[in-house]
DNA sequence: AAAAGTCGGTTGTATTTACAACAGAAAAGA
DNA sequence: TCTTTTCTGTTGTAAATACAACCGACTTTT
């Protein structure tokens, strides 16, 4: 467990509390551990979480998958990132998603009841961990509502230039990579790959971007 | 002030909390009450959100419109539900939509430093009602994921039929009224309301549904 | 090194959607 | 009541998308 304290001491949970502190409140919140390799699950939809995730190691996609196999893909976690944090208020219902890994991951469980209702006095940071709890659930809301606003776009080209531009905004250049391969993408962004393929190569013909694999360049108009 | 009490009272935030608490809570919140009518705007995209608000009365849009007119609703609050509460994070930066009055309605602003951060003492029921506040912004959350998963369909019917069966589970019977109009349907699911329309009158003739204004029965298959 | 599998782009066709325009019904306003 | 506006369904056409299928480049596996 101790090995996790360093990329836990990193997170936004655990922003600015001790070693020695975080050590104890693993403790106190029950913690595990647990590897999954490429593509395993780690929650199916309809489960019930009684536990939250911290990912230590790996990433993880939150994706759904329906009765005719069209997939979709919601979110990714990645390092330092939870999962899981909302299902902490009682009656929240199973889960309407399933988490897999994308990559070979590991995964901390903290308890879910213990974070909220648990040792007020005998955890000095209990309070904090709360209110930085809260901060990551409505920073997770802002995105949510991020992705809302990507998804209403109409079209294929919308939707990529809302995506890459986001990207562009969220690693501060205009070339960056990104971490999905196009089908991944396409799931992401709810479109036929390849529709968006052609609507990727028809927008670097007119001089829109430019791209390599998994690297992106936006020019200026 | 005192006459929204009774209302206060049956919202999720002040649940279970005596009537003389609530208003020496609104005071410590620094609550003020604002009208508006109806098409008037609440909150601009782009804005800092000092305060949160409560719906005391009527109903609030959460929409967005771009560069060339299209408009998408992303939610509608209605009467003792919040909106805000996830820009109580420092650096939550500018909200990202606009909220409107969808009809004549009153909002209670409270003072979304003090939530978090005063009277831990002082007020008695403050640790209830940031528990309160956590679990409200849970479910707002869990709300998005729900919406998330109804946006990533990728055909107009698959989205019809995924927002009013999830409204039939909402109010429990197959038989039930929504609140939008045609065009404000088509604007929250983000398709075409003529192909909508044309959309809804084909799964009505083909036995699925049937509709009159806006009640909609929906038959198994 | 060979085989198997993955990935990204391309193409053609059938289907679906967007857009504009219109008309009757209903609602709101004078 | 009469007028005006809003709402809903309908239609036709142009545009966009889904789907399937294929190929060459590249990776991974054996």
């Amino acid at each position: 467990m101790k090995k996790y304290i360093s990329i836990l001491k990193r997170t936004k949970l655990f922003a600015g509390i001790r070693e020695e502190e975080i050590a104890s409140m693993l403790n106190c919140l029950n913690a595990s551990v647990k590897n999954y390799s490429k593509k395993e699950y780690v929650f199916r939809q309809g489960e019930y979480i009684r536990d939250f995730l911290l990912l230590a190691e790996g990433r993880l996609m939150i994706q759904k998958e329906d009765y005719w196999g069209n997939l979709s893909i919601l979110n990714e976690i990645c390092v330092g990132e939870m999962f899981g944090e909302a299902y902490a208020a009682p009656d929240s219902g199973a889960i309407l998603n399933d988490v897999i890994a994308a990559e070979d991951s590991t995964v901390l469980f903290l308890d879910i009841e213990k974070i909220l209702s648990l040792c007020p006095s005998a955890c000095p940071y209990h309070t904090r961990l709360v209110k930085a709890l809260f901060y990551t659930i409505s920073e997770k809301n802002r995105k949510f509502v991020q992705k809302l606003g990507l998804m209403s776009q109409r079209t294929t080209r919308e939707k990529l230039l809302s995506y890459l531009s986001d990207e562009a905004k969220k690693q501060n250049s205009s070339s960056f990579i990104i971490s999905f391969n196009r089908q991944q993408m396409a799931d992401f962004l709810s479109v036929d790959r390849s529709a968006m393929s052609h609507e990727l190569c028809k927008m670097r013909d007119e001089g829109m971007l430019d791209f390599h694999k998994n690297e992106f360049t936006l020019f200026e108009e």
